[in-house]
DNA sequence: TTGCTGACCGACG
DNA sequence: CCGTCGGCCAGCA
């Protein structure tokens, strides 16, 4: 696995772990990967994982407010929450209800 | 190689 | 409440 041999491959495998239902903060990732500031790698990691051919559920991946911050990156501002409420999850003004909830902690699950 | 930017987060004034 | 700054790592001109 050359991709877990970089920063984004650990971001890659922590997302793609993400149960179905289920969404996480990038701050909760780059914590578990030991690097609580570098949160914003995180992001970065997602958005190469649109141009990777793995597929990535990028849309289960919010800030810490459970805002959908990056759904502009899905091609349209609407694909993210569709797919967030396609898996039951209740979002509204681009945020997530019941955040904590929803919420899947790396650290804690894994 | 250097410098800027980026889907964040927390702290400071 | 709001604006600004630092920190983390990687990609790109």
């Amino acid at each position: 696995m050359k991709e877990n041999d970089s920063f984004f491959g650990q971001v890659y495998e922590v997302v793609k772990l993400i149960p179905y239902g289920r969404v996480t903060s990038y701050g909760a990732i780059a914590n578990y990967l030991g690097s609580k500031g570098s949160a914003r790698m995180v992001g970065w990691a997602m958005n190469a994982s649109l141009s990777s051919v793995v597929a990535i559920p990028a849309h289960r991946v919010v800030n810490r407010n459970g805002v959908l911050t990056g759904k502009h990156y899905f091609g349209s501002p609407d694909i993210m929450q569709q797919l967030l409420e396609n898996e039951g999850i209740n979002v509204e003004s681009d945020k997530i209800m019941n955040f904590e909830k929803y919420f899947w902690d790396p650290v804690k699950e894994l």
